[in-house]
DNA sequence: TTGTAGGCGTTATCAA
DNA sequence: TTGATAACGCCTACAA
């Protein structure tokens, strides 16, 4: 690796062209000539030259890098996202920086803070608490990409899954098998995906002339801990429900050792399904039906928007429409 | 968020030194008087300054960011020690920059040179494929934290988790209820830690006088759909088990849905055992028998022992004993 | 203890 | 098309 301090210098030397020159050919920020070109290319390759990001960063203002507020660095969720950004920004020569927000806000603000004093590029932020004002207020200083709400404003683009629209295929789906008294458990309110995920189980409900009741719903927060203990706080409630319906798969990973506890068997007391499609729902005992939303697609969606937009142009994102995936949480309630 | 550029040199005339004497407190590296210090840092914080770290490393060559080669970002087991980096560095304001490696020695490669360009200050590599040789090498360049593997040199420090004793205790465990005829899945082999897994499941056997049955051992990958195909060839073998043990708590999970779709019941046909104690261990059904490797306490270690060496000290790894703990997956053997 | 001056490796602005 | 020259924001001798 032997990573002597080659700079552009030595390799204008070498090529017996100025500087500027070199940092031309290496920016294509202007015409070179064919002869000086290939001198330089060869300079480059004999020398193993590499460009400092460092004093690009300095001098021209860009940093190659594109800062990432993700919420939970470790969640099987927002890892699949991130894995996305990775694959798509590679690809263009950027590196993510991830921070992670922690869902609270004062981390999400310090997110913020840390990767703009890095002078990122660009900053694509994964959903979270903080407040639009900010984001928008971020977007006056580096172009940005917001996914999980509706944000308007110069230098900023968002975009949702539609998840309204999966939380009513995933509803509908039991109401098909005949269920009638569906369980819901939301995840924190706060997102508007959460919200948005409501209300296409309520849109569903409508739909079948089913009059939702407000006792079968339970406010929890995404995790797997939370779909355990929203399943006991239904139990406790006493209403009777055939079916169950977790805003995500990790709650509903959760909700299936809850009912295991009580003694009810998915899916033949409990049809159960889940949200997002992680790899984990294909090896949840039973296999969970859930919405496949791809979330390694949302990533690369994410990071295709923020290239646009470095590059001038205006971003468009087309994500695959949500698909309900039958596996075997599901069946057709016992009568 | 109003970013103006606040120059180290605006923070100087307003408190009326030089810039070298303002960089000089915000370093630490001399000695400044007490009056000038309150003014500078006064200055400091009507101004909002944040000194600039691109421009600090250019000029003093540190960056105050930390290289990762991480091998999945998105895996659970990588998720949560990269947390723990995270938080670890972030306490002493230094950055992680992630990148993956995808089990692939030329990811690897292609990450170190990514990172090495970027000025990172330290490189911390989690486990990998990439020779020893490579790694020795960079540690010319930056100090290095390699986590799985055991490797000397200068600038270099590494540490493993004891997972030879883990899977011993794992199997002794299984041993204890009972079981004679135990079967293992491997990991891929190249990992260190792969092998001491296997050789501590061996080693258990041995101790009790168990002879082992190689038609037992199956290689996979550490993947949920290797833990599944590891069970598909086991049972093509005809060889009989009452035991399954699996080198990871992912390859568990596969290996339940394998056992499940041959009606093979957990644990009353097969007990079954993983390793690593992920949150997901917590909520498989049955809820899974595995050895708690904090990954997170692994992550915390390696920035820790990242930071001793960035300020000089020697560090040193004291990882917590690797624990076995039981859920509902294994049982005494019936008979 | 403090300030001055030079440099880190690029890019950007001007002339030529 | 090309080459000087001046930043970029900070750190670090060196001198005072």
């Amino acid at each position: 690796m032997g990573d002597r301090v080659v700079t552009l210098e030595l390799v204008a030397e070498l090529a017996g062209v100025s500087p500027s020159t070199v940092s031309r050919i290496l920016n294509g920020s202007a015409a070179v000539s064919q002869v000086k070109k290939e001198a330089v290319q060869e300079a480059i390759r004999t020398l193993g030259f590499r460009p400092n990001p460092v004093a690009r960063g300095l001098a021209g203002g860009r940093t190659l890098s594109i800062g990432v507020v993700t919420q939970v660095i470790s969640s099987p969720f927002y890892g699949e996202a991130l894995l996305g950004i990775e694959r798509e920004l590679e690809r263009a020569g950027y590196v993510p920086i991830f921070v992670s927000g922690n869902w609270h806000e004062d981390d999400e603000r310090k997110a913020l803070q840390t990767l703009l004093s890095r002078r990122v590029d660009g900053m694509i932020v994964l959903a979270g608490r903080i407040g639009n004002e900010m984001l928008q207020d971020v977007a006056k200083t580096v172009p940005m990409v917001v996914v999980g709400r509706q944000l308007e404003g110069p230098q900023l683009f968002s975009f949702s899954f539609d998840s309204r629209l999966g939380a009513r295929l995933a509803t509908r789906h039991l109401i098909e098998l005949g269920h009638r008294n569906i369980a819901f458990v939301t995840g924190d309110l706060i997102h508007e995906d959460a919200v948005d995920r409501q209300n296409g189980y309520l849109d569903a409900l409508k739909e079948a002339g089913i009059t939702p009741d407000p006792q079968l719903v339970v406010q929890s927060d995404f995790t797997e801990a939370g779909g355990m203990l929203a399943v006991g706080r239904l139990l406790s409630r006493e209403v009777h429900f055939t079916a169950l319906f977790c805003s995500n798969d990790q709650m509903a990973m959760g909700a299936a050792l809850g009912l295991y506890r009580r003694n009810l068997r998915v899916p033949d007391d409990v049809s159960l399904v889940g949200f997002d499609d992680l790899i984990l729902a294909r090896y949840t005992m039973p296999p969970l039906t859930t919405v496949r939303q791809s979330v390694y697609d949302i990533g690369t969606e994410a990071a295709t928007a923020m290239l646009d937009m470095l590059r001038g142009a205006r971003p468009e994102a087309r994500l695959p429409e949500p698909v309900l995936v039958v596996r075997e949480s599901t069946t057709r309630i016992a009568r």
